[in-house]
Parts: structure tokens; C-alpha cells; sequence
DNA sequence: TGCTGTGAATTAGTTCACAGCG
DNA sequence: CGCTGTGAACTAATTCACAGCA
């Protein structure tokens, strides 16, 4: 499982390099051919200097007094991210979330395609999930060898998270986006990423009361 | 919109809080009573030193040479997080997303109670989910004025989530958990927390790839 | 002895501020 | 000039390492 910067690229800039990215594409429909670190700023909220430095650690993209030609920098993004072509990805999991997921068009956007869903529960497999048919689990590594995703999206319940994982390392996934709350232990070759609304609302609990207080302490004057 | 940290505890810390909240709600239906900081490092991954400071922001539960009681720690978390008594959340947006999040059972083990469904779509409004209706959202604020829920998810497209954001604040809400692809403008005592799939996808993306090229480095050997 | 709590050291990430190019 | 690219300064977060209590 990957946590340690094996290069020297700040997870977070990654991150951010996908908002560039939805950005330029816009900027592109609109027929925007050069923008600024300013006006990136003005658009994402992402400091100027910060997106200079984030670009820094791949190369010089854009000229001085000038700023970034807006298609040239979509495709450099797009090839850092891999995302300057087709991505397959596979869904483990049919349930609420997966479904939802299934409906999502942001990954259309970057050019990631979901290829295959599997699901343990015999009611689930053989149903239609958008255009793909659910497939049982057990297919999942076979059907992974034409395939060949390296990028997997796990929305399964916690109790099995760390043994599907396992299936989708053994069938060649590289990378997994984990939305059950439990650690995964997997080779360290295996990137997670996990996702938990139930620390996002917890965080935004403790602030949101943390707010009130400092109002009422205000109010006390 | 709060970004600093006003008050000195680390933001990753209060994630952190609800995970350990998590595992002892598990630990307490299994009876155990008490707990070391190591036994969280095997049960969630997270450094055992980590642990103990991220409670040294609140005081001192544990006793050395002993470790925790399992009901007390639970208990003073539960109050650090404000999730030690039923906290309202209101939903914007009743789309896949939406309808996924209503299913999410993580909520209740924390006390978090959805007590609201907005949409501005005429086809949705007035439909169930769950055991709610969906309401137009014009009814937000005058809703609210009952619920007072101070929390909200906002699960609405892009294009309107700003104004959606505007009418919540408006209604009383001070934090809320931001599933839009945009920065939100809000007075700086309103929370905001931003989750982006996209974001997470790309990172793997790119970490899928990371690895690759460093095993055929070895390869190459 | 076995654990906690915590300053100190370290590592990671952000922001500043400015040299230098177009 | 107006912008980028980037070392340097700063701020945030994690981890170490150990003193001290039960």
C-alpha cells in the first residue's frame, strides 16, 4: 500500500492538477487560449504561487508576460494524469453508492471508463447497471485479464473491504479507491485512497459548533 | 468559509477523531474494556504516537501502564465531536448521489440524522426517499426555521451549487460538506468541506502509472 | 514494567518574494 | 512591463524519544 512520496510530488498537488485539468476544459469550450496563474486562482480558489509551484514539479509550461496556452497545458496535465487516454476502471460493489457512482459524469470528463461491476450478492449479479451487466466476484479476475484495469473504485461493506481487495490485487489492479472505513493491508506496490463521508461530517460537527462558540463569546461583549 | 484553523487542533486530527469514535463503538459491542494506543495502531493503521496526540489536543483520558477505558474514551470523543447527542443534517440535491447518501448507515452510528431533502427538480419534489419527502427547496428556510440543523449536504450540480450554498447559509446552516466540483464563496464562519472523486481518481491514476514504470525499472535490470 | 502524555525533531506542504524572460 | 518559475521562509502535521506515573 502505497502512503510514502516514492517521487517527489506532493499528493495534494496531484489532486489539485485534476481541477486544473476540469478547468482548462472549460476554458477550452468557452475558446479561452491562454490563461494566467491569476485567473486559475480566480477560478478554483487554489492560491497563484501555489499553482505555479504544483506545475513546477513537471516542467515550464508557461511564458512570462504571457501566461499558459490553455489546450497545450489541458494535454500536459492530462498526460501527467494518465488521462490523455481511455482509463478502464472496475466498480466492486452494486449497492447505493456504487450505483451512484455508476451515474457519475465526472469521470466520463477525464476520460476514465467503467468497464466491469461485480458484486457478491446473487439478487445483484445478472442486473443492469447503466449499460453494464453486474458480474459475480468470483469472474472478477478472469474477466480483469481482457480488460487489464489497473484502477479500481471498492464500495463494498466493511467486513469484506480487505478480502475483495485482495482479489483485486491478484487480478492486476494497481490502484484502489476505498470507500469502506477500514485500513487495507496490501502489497506496497498497491496505491488506496480512502474516501470517508463519516470523517467530513465529523470534522464539519466539531466546526460547526466550534463556530457558535466563538459567535457567543463575541455576543458576550 | 473557515480554512485557517482558528482554534490550534489540526484538521486531519478531527478526521481521525471519528475513525477512533468508530472502533470503539465496535470494541464496547464486544465488551472490551479497555484499550492501548497500540491496539488502535492494529485496528486503524494509525500511528499509536499519533493517536495519543492527536487526544492530547483535549486533555488526558488514558492511564499509564493501563491504557483506556473503552466507554470513557468513547464518550469524551463522542462530546469532543458533538455527536454525543442527535445532531440534524439537511441534503440538497436528491440525484444518485443523494439517494446514495440516504442509504449510508455510517450516519446514524454517529448520531447524524437527516431531517431534510431539497431539490429544485418539480419531477423529484414530493417523492420519498427513505422515509423523507423531498421538499422544493424555496421551503428550505422556513423548513429550517423548525429543523435548525446546522449541518448540510450539498449534492446539487455544479452551476447551482453557489446559490444553493447562499440559501442554506442563509437558513441557519454553518457547515457543510461540498460534493459540487467548485469553490464555494461563504462567509468565513460557515465550514466547508469539498470531496472530489475526481480528484482521488486522478491521484491513483497517476500513482497506478508511478508504479508500473518503477517495476519495469526493476524489469530492466 | 508498561503504558501515557508531550516537548523536540523531523518531514511535508504552502506561501512569499523576487530574479529574469518574453 | 507582466508574467512565470523557484529558492527561501514559513506554517502545518507527523513521528520520535523519553520522562514519569500506576
Amino acid at each position: 500500500m502505497v502512503q510514502e512520496n516514492h517521487s517527489k510530488v506532493p499528493i495534494p498537488t496531484l489532486g489539485r492538477l485534476a481541477t486544473y485539468l476540469r478547468v482548462l476544459n472549460e476554458l477550452q469550450m468557452l475558446e479561452v487560449s491562454t490563461v494566467s496563474s491569476a485567473e486559475i486562482e480566480q477560478q478554483t480558489g487554489i492560491n497563484a504561487a501555489q499553482f505555479r509551484k504544483d506545475l513546477s514539479y513537471f516542467g515550464e509550461f508557461g511564458k512570462p508576460g504571457v501566461g499558459y496556452s490553455v489546450s497545450e497545458l489541458q494535454q500536459s496535465i492530462a498526460k501527467i494524469l494518465k488521462l490523455d487516454r481511455r482509463q478502464a476502471v472496475l466498480l466492486v460493489g452494486a449497492g447505493n453508492l456504487g450505483s451512484a457512482l455508476v451515474g457519475y459524469q465526472g469521470m466520463a470528463e477525464h476520460r476514465m471508463e467503467l468497464m466491469g461491476i461485480f458484486d457478491s450478492n446473487p439478487s445483484k449479479i445478472g442486473t443492469m447497471l447503466g449499460t453494464l451487466r453486474v458480474q459475480s466476484i468470483h469472474c472478477l479476475v478472469e474477466v480483469n485479464m481482457k480488460l487489464n484495469a489497473r484502477i479500481a473504485i471498492l464500495a463494498v461493506p466493511a467486513q469484506v473491504a480487505q478480502s475483495v481487495s485482495e482479489i483485486l490485487v491478484e487480478a492486476g489492479v494497481r490502484a484502489i479507491l476505498n470507500f469502506a472505513p477500514i485500513p487495507l493491508r496490501l502489497p506496497e506496490n498497491v496505491a488506496v485512497r480512502n474516501v470517508s463521508f463519516m470523517q467530513e461530517l465529523a470534522v464539519l460537527s466539531y466546526q460547526a459548533a466550534e463556530e457558535v462558540s466563538q459567535l457567543s463569546e463575541f455576543e458576550s461583549f
